[in-house]
DNA sequence: GTAGAATATGACCTTGTGGTCATATGACCA
DNA sequence: TGGTCATATGACCACAAGGTCATATTCTAC
């Protein structure tokens, strides 16, 4: 399990970890430090994030905070690795079973659980949002080590095994649609939680049902009446 | 005309600009200033980018730059309006008479001159897509403050005109998909850049009748047959 | 009680930032 | 030649960043 892909895969221990200093700290010092941080860095990207407001809000000297981490970078992969544990729990049990769905029922699921995980933890999102954005930058490649193999793939399957079971029309094209539909899932998220709610309630479905018949019709008018050039 | 809107207002004098010791430099030494900046906003962010490297790219004086620019933002928004300027070249003729045609063949075209001036102005687009993903930002504020109305608003009011011909489906949520169209129009170059080639050429209008296509009809097998839930 | 290890601390370091300013340069005019 | 004014310059400023380290404190075990 990653971040943004829905494989099985289960993680591996990271190389760059907290150091034991950390762990051995009572739990509520500990998670005190974390949500500190976790407000730090869905507020600031990896870089504009600041150590200095992480130990004041922590109200740990800056010493302390190195006795814990490795560097900045240490304490951020750590909440990546956490952040994917608890997305892990959002996957539902039809994503567990993705050849017995069509692939409209598996993308509900997809987008489902995702639109779940961001109501109900905003900043976890907020930061998954933030590295999605940082492509380009070295921690963007850090963190896709450890996350890989990436959503495009995935999402490049599920529409391969969709065309042959006629679920979907065989003349797309199938990478610029693993493209679309894996950048479309964090536009869904975006537009539910910036527009509608902070929760998750009715309209949410309402939100990706109408989202997939979208996908799955188009919005024109006559239905297949229309064609391109 | 704005960066990412598609009205015909005409750009007002804004109130921040370069110093008149900017305008009298001879030209070629302010268009090496410029070109050393766009560089530098292509790589960075705004708040990422340095002055420092800016005249050091340029082979000016930092005291030099402050005589030409007030400040960092004074440089930004100057190089915002000229980059707004050359988009303006690329809305077509089909565009300026919005009530003529169509939506899908106003969403062709917009779509087109979006991609042919990022394949032709790579550097510019770059800057513009930084520009959409600083949201959040004191200077994305501040931009949109003079590239205003919104490119949603445009959005809506184009699918609203669609929806009373007949040309899009009535049942469609406008404000979702007035902000799906705006986004998308974003992933479509984004992957065009990325995953297919430099320059304009033809596979780009295949690229965006594909699109389009999708947009009107979907990728369902059976246009029609499936509904949600 | 005391030795010794683990942890806590904030002053301090280097580096880079946006921005300033006194001074130097050079062009134009009397 | 001397005076004036626009421009050019880089040393300098205050500040904040990530990170270090000698020292102080607390905890554990004998």
């Amino acid at each position: 399990m990653t971040l943004w892909s829905y494989d099985h895969k289960v993680t591996q221990q990271d190389f760059l970890m907290p150091k034991d200093t950390f762990f051995n700290l009572p739990e509520d010092k500990r998670t005190l430090i974390c949500n500190a941080a976790i407000g730090e860095f869905a507020e600031y990207s990896f870089d504009q994030a600041s150590v200095n407001r992480i130990v004041a809000k922590s109200g740990i000297a800056k010493g302390s905070f190195y006795q814990y981490f490795e560097n900045k970078k240490d304490l951020f992969l750590y909440l990546v690795q956490l952040i994917a544990e608890e997305k892990e729990k959002y996957i539902s049990p039809v994503m567990r079973n993705p050849d017995q769905h069509d692939i409209f029922t598996l993308l509900r699921e997809i987008y489902l659980s995702g639109i779940q995980f961001a109501a109900e933890h905003p900043q976890y999102a907020e930061i998954s949002r933030k590295i999605l954005e940082s492509k380009g930058k070295p921690i963007y490649a850090e963190i896709m080590a450890d996350n890989l193999p990436s959503a495009y793939v995935f999402f490049e399957t599920l529409l391969e095994n969709a065309i042959e079971r006629g679920e979907v029309r065989a003349d797309i094209d199938i990478k610029m649609f693993a493209y679309l539909i894996a950048s479309m899932n964090a536009l869904v998220i975006e537009y539910y939680i910036e527009y509608l709610a902070q929760k998750y309630d009715g309209k949410m479905m309402e939100t990706i049902d109408k989202f997939l018949d979208f996908l799955k019709n188009g919005i024109g008018e006559q239905s297949g009446g229309w064609t391109s050039k």
